[in-house]
DNA sequence: CAGCATCCCAGGTGATACTG
DNA sequence: CAGTATCACCTGGGATGCTG
């Protein structure tokens, strides 16, 4: 190829790392700023939209509903809509995405322990 | 506060979760593009810039200093220079950042599982 | 060798407003 | 309630070239 330039962002080239190497692969699934925390608090069970929105006040709506999509169509969660009025979406994990909670609990617990030892 | 606008991008906001909340914490020290694969890199034993660079084709020798120092900021791993000619720079992890390396792992095994399942 | 400075673009993110 | 659309901004990241 000889340059990959031509305003290709070099994607295809994360692209490419993404699916040989496992950690990268890993990391461009959950590795947004938000993934972890949305799915540490789906571990407890299924919830709504508002819900979440309510557990992540420092999120916005759209980010939200983003990432929501993005770990939707990575098969980290399902989410489900209720043909109701009001509205109702329910997101929960896929059992791919609870294969992923001991990991996100491990990561907790190197938080705190971290956090102190700064 | 009301409102946390005038260009501040909400950064502090996401400090502020960073500091309450530990997996967002750990989502914003290794929830890099690049932070778990240098890691992971890293896991094997001490190895120079050059060496990591060769490890990951991919990277650009920029994401791969900012990263580094980066992670060195936040004491997950130790650079060590060495006054010579020509000059030789070591990476490796700290105890903090090796208790990373069984999440790491398990990481990579997800991800290789995940990726199977698609 | 290791890494910084600069330039620059693309994509991520926020704010706001609108819809089924 | 649970989003989507649009605009605008800002930072992340690539390319290139230079230095100790």
């Amino acid at each position: 190829m000889s340059k990959i330039k031509e305003t290709s962002t070099n994607f295809a080239n994360k692209q490419a790392l993404a699916e040989e190497c496992p950690e990268a692969y890993a990391a461009h699934i959950i590795g947004g700023q938000w993934a972890l925390v949305i799915c540490s608090c789906l571990i407890n069970g299924k919830l709504r939209f508002g819900e979440l929105k309510r557990l992540l006040p420092n999120i916005t709506e759209r980010m939200l509903a983003l990432h929501l999509r993005k770990l939707e169509t990575n098969k980290i969660v399902r989410r489900t809509v209720y043909a109701e009025v009001p509205p109702r979406v329910e997101y929960e994990l896929t059992p791919i995405g609870y294969e992923l909670s001991p990991i996100i609990k491990q990561l907790e617990r190197w938080g705190e322990n971290h956090k102190k030892l700064k």
